[in-house]
DNA sequence: ACCCGTAATTTTGTATGCAATATGCTGGAA
DNA sequence: TTCCAGCATATTGCATACAAAATTACGGGT
């Protein structure tokens, strides 16, 4: 069952990267209450964690705001992302099982039908995407870095590029997820990691295109 | 001010670092409260706090306990560390301004002299440690990287292993901080992630020697 | 008009009580 | 004995009420 404090940190999120909370406004725990239609219990809980996130901001006398994501800040995160998700990929690889690799490899076929459709199938490709990612995550076998990925992947914005993908980026993602493949399938630690960097790498720089100069909580409102 | 939260936080942090509360015991939130002198509410969110951190774990129905950790969890965190505090050493050389520099100069200065008395004022040193590698990372300028780092330095940790250094390790610790310095001077990037992984490389090792088949958790009673 | 102190308001922190859920226990049937 | 049902207990989730703190508004003094 899902709590009430999930469905309000689900909630919350949401009305923040849709804009609906504007960054730098700030927030106020019982009108976020009357909205949810929760009491102020489940929201405290749920703001602490997209504090822990840093979606939200805490002043020194406990005001809480919207964060407000600069360019820079974005490029931050994906440059964390690279060398994290990286690493993931080079312990994952040193630590491959043939029973992981069988799955990453039906995956990824998963992922080819989902874009070779007419139109291609964004949402499933966005799962397959995000099984494929966190089976790699999973085989690195290191919670820290688990816990240190997850709060860093704002799946939104994933999506919102995602959108903004022509076919051959489609492609581009899925040749890519190929070459780690066969870096798994040969245990090579060093080799998977470059490919990984480089693929998040790409990603950054396609959102960067598409946002230039377009301030990232605008992103969801074009 | 600090409120009752903060209190909570710290206290239990003390606990289980202190082995009061033992690896994978159950944390009961009545019980911590009435320990703790105030009620569950403020103890819940100290909780999620250390839950972020992963010092407590939540199993699948909403039952807390203390967090187990392995030499291989330790190796997983000072890893993590290393990769971490590289990056920031290399983005603070390609940003490091004079001021800056003549800080981590005089903050290391502090360093040699606790150092240099008898005996070796092991608190100062500490302190001085601190504040070196927090201005490093703040010159890094990323706040997400902050935050990530900030979970993951166990403070407490630091301090049992300093309490084993001998003298040359104390001296060692002083010069790689030179060398960094040096790095620091020539804005080399590079120079400086190479170094910062080794620093604190050394100090896994470090780490690792002292307690050599003994429970993490067990260090603190020894 | 401007500044500063004080009162009113807003907002957050904490305590308490109750409801929901999980866990453990007891007793009876196979 | 072993297994399961049903009940009792333990524990957490949520709502509400009140206290503490911060912010804002106001008014008098200069």
């Amino acid at each position: 069952m899902t709590t009430a404090s999930d469905r309000a940190y689900a909630t919350i999120r949401e009305m923040i990267l849709s804009g609906k909370l504007a960054p730098g406004a700030q927030i106020i725990e019982s009108s976020l209450a009357e909205e949810c239609g929760v009491s102020r219990t489940p929201i405290r809980d749920a703001l602490r964690r997209l504090e822990a996130e840093l979606m939200v901001r805490r002043t020194d006398h406990q005001r809480s705001f919207v964060s407000e994501w600069s360019l820079d800040d974005m490029a931050d995160a994906f440059e964390l992302r690279a060398i994290l998700e990286g690493h993931a990929a080079k312990r994952a690889a040193e630590r491959m099982t043939d029973a992981v690799l069988t799955k990453l490899t039906q995956c990824n076929l998963g992922l080819r039908s989902a874009i070779q459709q007419t139109p291609p199938d964004i949402e499933g490709f966005l799962d397959g995407n995000r099984e494929f990612h966190s089976t790699i995550l999973e085989a690195a076998g290191s919670n820290r870095l688990a816990a240190l990925l997850g709060s860093l992947i704002e799946q939104p914005v994933v999506w919102l590029t995602a959108q903004q993908y022509g076919p051959e980026a489609f492609e581009c993602s899925y040749s890519e997820h190929e070459d780690l493949l066969a870096a798994f399938e040969r245990r090579d630690g060093h080799w998977a990691e470059a490919i990984m960097q480089g693929h998040i790498r790409r990603a950054y720089h396609s959102y960067s295109d598409a946002h230039k100069g377009i301030a990232p909580h605008q992103v969801a409102a074009q």
